[in-house]
RNA sequence: GGGCGGGUAGCUCAGUUGGAUAGAGUACUGGCCUCCGAAGCCAGGGGUCAUGGGUUCGAAUCCCAUCUCGCCCA
């Protein structure tokens, strides 16, 4: 709607110029809003303010010429006015906006969804936890927002993959070996002392014991490093897997796992190195190589090779996104937690690094959740092992609940998490509220079935809706499109549970004012049509969050 | 000490990328089921948009400084 109006605007001012009542021949870009209060009409433009200067009339002269041009010209266009400052109003034909029924009714599953990515390959980069315990709450809420962006983004028209990178190179694997190895000398009755640094979760001894079933006492008298060997491969398998099903059962699936050690394996950090030498980013200093991230605005250059001759993070980092670029990405994206937001600046140096433009790589540093219980905050340690994980969450509120309150925020706010508020089916929380409003609508289709009222979709009489209450609905069902690719291009999923807040509210408030089945046969066709397309809309911006859309609950 | 993110109604948060009289949920108060799902709706009160300056036709939004909370780095 606002995109036809855009151009009925610009043929307008195209039509001053031509006739000589404008003179400058520049039109600026044209920005159409919906203006905050409904007295000033559906849409507004601010053009004439905008073309003031390069006119040299005042803004007020500027919209009456505009106003002149445009009056009958369009058949979108009940009524406008100039207000104000100099903004122009539009007041767009009820039946125009009732076109919109038949776009959703056509378009169904697909409504929403543009081609504004026209199949640029896009990666998202997600999750990535070590594997060295089971995800807690914070990586949920990472899960959740990487799935809905990849998710959006598909829906805008991109052509997304998801991607889940393993540290699996690190010292961190040593370390789990160890707490491995501990353990299971512990269980087999040896004496040991378990250090502050090893995993101190109870997944451990869970490892130990599997590796007593499968392979007896072997370990207690091997070597040290065979055993930790062992138990970081064991250990890390195990845990990745487990993983993978938390995964799964919170609805995630990757396209792609991706393990650090193979760029190992493959030789491909030091090619990395070696290209980023060649193109003079990296220099030796004191025996160890640095990168000259400072050249791409970070504030000190980074260790890529320590004296001592081991890579850091940081390099098999270069290596990693070298080798996203190389594998056909256009456009790559990397969901972090908020707490190393300070490899932003390196990353991006890497990238630009590598030839390519900042904005290259997108960054979604996801802040902190606070786990609540009744308002009262729940306990969280990793360092202890009593941090809550994902899949306690999952089992306690259900997958669709937890995945509407990770995203119900803003990825840069630290978002609270009500355990208690997540789980109750009451109108407090907004789940319910959403869900409730799409069963509502089939329950009235089951109603009027039992009515013996067959809904005919092939010939609805638009025209009958006609009230302020089925026109504010459908001007709320025509945002979505709209909202679903600003969502997308900013990567801010929130915006779409806010919108199925609003939307379910437009309907309940509807459904309380009017009377779906009436004694009316077409009135009533009418309206089941309104509600068959308000369902389409809620159910497919819930499914765009991985969330259910349930008939009955 | 430097950097990143935040500060908007009692509480939790939106705010369409600079637009007109700043919104929602919750809590509070009062109403609405003989009727398609009351898991719902309607009405009301509640604000120095942290503070001070600047930019312009116009600022919660952009710039500078200060205060404050969280995190990262030394």
């Amino acid at each position: 709607m606002k995109e036809q109006l855009r151009a009925c605007i610009l043929k307008g001012i195209e039509g001053c110029f031509a006739d000589g009542t404008l003179t400058s021949g520049a039109v600026p870009a044209i920005s159409v809003e919906k203006p905050a209060h409904a007295e000033h009409g559906d849409f507004a433009t601010n053009v004439a303010m905008q073309m003031a200067k390069a006119e040299r009339k005042s803004p007020k002269a500027i919209a009456d010429i505009i106003v002149k041009k445009l009056a009958g010209s369009s058949d979108l266009i009940e009524s406008l006015e100039v207000a104000g400052p100099g903004f122009i109003n539009f007041f767009i034909k009820d039946s125009a906006w009732r076109r919109v029924l038949n776009a959703i009714d056509t378009a169904g599953d697909e409504y929403g969804k543009s081609t504004a990515g026209a199949g640029k390959k896009v990666q998202v980069e997600f999750v990535s936890a070590n594997p060295t315990g089971p995800l807690h709450i914070g990586h949920g809420r990472g899960a959740a927002t990487g799935d809905a962006v990849a998710s959006l983004l598909t829906a805008a028209g991109f052509n997304v993959q998801r991607e889940y990178y393993i540290n699996d190179a690190g010292n961190q694997m040593n370390t789990l070996g160890l707490s491995g190895l501990l353990r299971y000398k512990e269980l087999l009755g040896e004496q040991i002392d378990f250090p502050e640094n090893c995993y101190q979760g109870d997944y451990i001894k869970d490892i130990a014991r599997d590796a007593i079933a499968k392979h007896g006492d072997r370990f207690l008298k091997a070597p040290q490093e065979e055993g930790v060997a062992f138990f970081a491969k064991m250990g890390g398998d195990l845990i990745l897997r487990g993983i993978d099903d938390d995964l799964k059962d919170f609805g995630i699936s990757f396209d792609n796992w991706f393990s650090e050690q193979s760029l190992f394996d493959e030789g491909k950090v030091p090619s990395a190195i070696k290209e980023m030498q060649e193109k003079g980013h990296i220099y030796e200093q004191e025996g160890a190589l640095w990168f000259r991230t400072t050249a791409f605005g970070d504030d000190k250059d980074r260790v890529v090779v320590r004296s001592n001759g081991v890579t850091t993070y940081f390099a098999s980092d270069i290596a990693y996104h070298r080798d996203k670029y190389a594998r056909g990405f256009d456009w790559v994206i990397d969901v972090w937690g908020a707490d190393h937001h300070g490899y932003v600046p390196r990353l991006k140096a890497v990238v630009q690094g590598l030839g390519r433009k900042a904005d290259d790589l997108g960054i979604i540093l996801v802040q902190l959740v606070a786990l609540l219980r009744d308002g009262a905050p729940v306990a969280m340690s990793t360092r202890s092992g009593e941090f809550v994980t994902l899949k306690e969450v999952v089992d306690e509120v259900g997958r669709d609940a937890a995945r509407f309150f990770f995203l119900m925020r803003r990825s840069d706010s630290q978002l609270d998490f009500d355990l208690e508020l997540a789980k109750r089916q009451s109108a407090d929380n907004p789940v319910y509220y959403v869900q409730y409003a799409h069963a509502r609508i089939k329950s009235i289709f089951d109603t009027a079935r039992e009515r013996g009222v067959q809904p005919d979709f092939e010939n609805v009489k638009l025209e009958l809706l006609e009230s302020a209450d089925d026109m504010s609905l459908i001007k709320k069902l025509s945002l979505y499109p709209e909202t679903l690719e600003s969502a997308a291009l900013n990567f801010e999923p929130h915006r779409i549970t806010y919108f199925l807040q609003d939307l379910a509210g437009e309907f309940h408030s509807f459904y309380n004012k009017s009377r779906v089945i009436t004694e009316e046969p077409e009135l009533t066709n009418a309206r089941l049509f309104l509600l068959h397309c308000t369902a389409v809309v809620l159910k497919n911006a819930l499914t765009v969050l991985g969330i259910s859309a349930p008939e009955r609950m």
